[in-house]
RNA sequence: CGCGGGGUGGAGCAGUUGGCAGCUCGUUGGGCUCAUAACCCAAAGGUCGCAAGUUCGAGUCUUGCCCCCGCAACCA
């Protein structure tokens, strides 16, 4: 038994969640169900990143308060990852007195260890505003295109050098900046390269390709201290005298989240949160986003828990993906091509929903998403294949009872064989591959009954008859439960109608009569 | 010469250390009638982006070229 971290990475409260944040983010669901199946002590937690310089413009823009728009995401998130059937222990926010105390807390250690010190450089200002202005505050005129432009990118593909950007105005005014001297605490990752990149070198084999290249690209540029104040007024306090007015850099309190959450949680359960964070024998730590993220998770969270120097535990795992496109084309706001987990809950069946974007997620390299091919999946994978496997058996016309037979020995090898299967393509983090194994377990089942004619032994030889559908019903309750951490509405429809327990990653063996009545279907056909 | 990923039958993808090119969907033909016309069997369909090289043998290794897509640190 081990304990097992799961950090889903942190929605931003700017914008709707997508099928992007869904493909990204449903393996740490997946793996968090199974390993509470094979006994683990799951800690699988994420929630809203609130804070952050596009959440204060937006609001400033919409005439309202940084906290109404991080509210109103934040609830909205909550209720998507519901119906998604996410199984947070904790999805909670980074709006929380809770959460800004500790996440103080550790800053201020990291400050008090060294890792953490003062700079000065030059940076854009607003003579007219009076304040500091991050990169995308400034706008500027395009050299390569000549349009107004964004300062961290241009439409044309652009990238401002800090020349450029000498000539840029304020976003909000229009007045020209100037290079001001500025004041800004910084995490020494340059002090702490030689370590991160001990720890990379100790786990990069168990992580995605991505996340290996990456995370390596970045080590051998050689890693930048990077500023983690920022000027603004929305966000978490710097814990540092003379740091009244600045925040601390969003990325460093999200992932900082990561702790805090798991704090909390185990302050309300009566767990201890060292237990799962502080390095011991029997731990995993999985961190689960997409291939945006991965330098966030892979750098800068370690450095800061190696700069803690507290014994703390790093991730073993980055289940970083590929993106996804929909229709052949990147999902952007301008061509508004984006379609929203919600509209997704709200208008489709949520497990098939979870089937295919677990087994046809980027994993190795971007995919495609098209409604057209969500539906042919869905049709053919769970209605046809799995649905039909179990109405052909439950609801055998005349049939009124399953009755416990004997286990045919090719069948019982072929559930075991298909347990131990799932189980090493997770350990790879090949979740494709898992799911297609229990797919083929589906199709096994399907050529079984064929090549047995239960319709005709049902005529002829009633006994065998019952054999074959008893053989058929086991396969069924194990169907239910490898399929659990894919499709757990389907899989609690079987356990309630088989009374069968779905708690552990083992050979179910029906042993006593089962009374069929009332058996659905479990999923629709879409026409 | 910034860094990286990818280009495999109509579609979506697998192909680990080089050894007869696979899977799902779709198409065509057959079987079955328990099941939501679902299921099972069989067939057709590919010069593995292009060109050259290494090798007894290359989708797999090397080189060059052509396309698509990410990243480029203070955007989360």
């Amino acid at each position: 038994m081990k304990n097992v971290v799961i950090g889903g990475a942190w929605p931003y409260a700017n914008s709707p969640l997508h099928i992007g944040h869904l493909v990204a983010l449903l393996p740490g669901d997946f793996l968090a169900r199974y390993h509470r199946k094979i006994g683990d002590n799951v800690m699988y937690v994420s929630g809203t990143d609130c804070h952050g310089t596009p959440i204060t413009l937006r609001a400033k823009k919409e005439n309202k308060s940084p906290k109404d728009i991080s509210d109103y995401y934040n609830k909205e998130f909550s209720e998507a990852f519901n119906k998604m059937n996410f199984s947070y222990n904790l999805y909670t926010q980074t709006e929380t007195e809770y959460h800004k105390e500790k996440a103080q807390q550790i800053f201020r250690k990291i400050y008090d260890n060294g890792y953490i010190v003062e700079k000065e450089e030059m940076q854009s200002y607003c003579p007219k505003c009076g304040k500091f202005l991050a990169d995308r505050e400034l706008v500027l005129q395009c050299p390569n295109c000549g349009r107004e432009t964004k300062a961290e990118q241009c439409d044309c593909g652009y990238v401002p050098t800090p020349e450029d950007l000498k000539k840029a105005r304020c976003q909000e005014c229009g007045t020209d900046v100037i290079e001001k001297e500025n004041k800004n605490l910084f995490l020494t990752l340059e002090k702490l390269q030689s370590k991160i990149e001990e720890y990379v070198e100790k786990n990069k084999a168990q992580w995605r390709k991505n996340a290996q290249n990456e995370t390596m690209k970045y080590l051998k540029q050689g890693l930048i201290d990077r500023a983690v104040t920022r000027d603004l007024e929305w966000g978490v306090d710097i814990p540092v005298e003379g740091y009244e007015n600045k925040k601390m850099y969003v990325w460093i309190e999200a992932v900082l989240g990561y702790i805090t959450a798991t704090m909390k949680y185990c302050e309300d359960n009566n767990l201890n949160w060292e237990d799962y964070w502080k390095e011991s024998n029997e731990q995993l730590m999985y961190m689960v986003h997409g291939k945006d993220n991965i330098i966030f998770h892979s750098i800068i969270l370690p450095a800061l828990l190696i700069a803690m120097d507290s014994n703390m535990k790093l991730p073993d795992k980055m289940v970083s993906c590929e993106y996804l496109n929909i229709n052949d084309e990147k999902m952007s706001k301008s061509k508004g091509n984006g379609i929203t987990m919600l509209d997704l809950a709200n208008n489709y069946n949520v497990d098939s929903i979870r089937y295919y974007f677990l087994s046809n997620g980027p994993e190795k390299k971007d995919s495609n998403f098209t409604l057209e091919d969500y539906r042919l999946v869905h049709n053919s994978d769970m209605v046809n294949k799995f649905g039909n496997f179990i109405n052909r058996t439950l609801k055998f016309k005349g049939l009124e009872e399953i009755k416990v037979a004997k286990l045919d020995e090719e069948i019982e090898k072929e559930i075991k064989e298909t347990y131990k299967k799932v189980s090493e393509n997770i350990e790879k983090l090949e979740f494709r591959k898992a799911i297609e194994e229990i797919m083929n377990l589906v199709e096994f089942g399907n050529k079984y009954y064929d090549e047995k004619k239960p319709w005709i032994l049902f005529k002829e030889n009633i006994d065998e008859f019952y054999n074959v559908i008893y053989n058929c019903t086991n396969i069924i309750a194990n169907l239910a439960n490898l399929f659990e951490p894919v499709v757990p509405e389907a899989s609690n429809k079987l356990k309630k109608y088989l009374d069968i327990n779905l708690d552990k990653w083992e050979n179910i063996i029906i042993e006593k009569n089962i009374k069929l009545s009332e058996i659905e279907p479990l999923f629709e056909k879409i026409k």
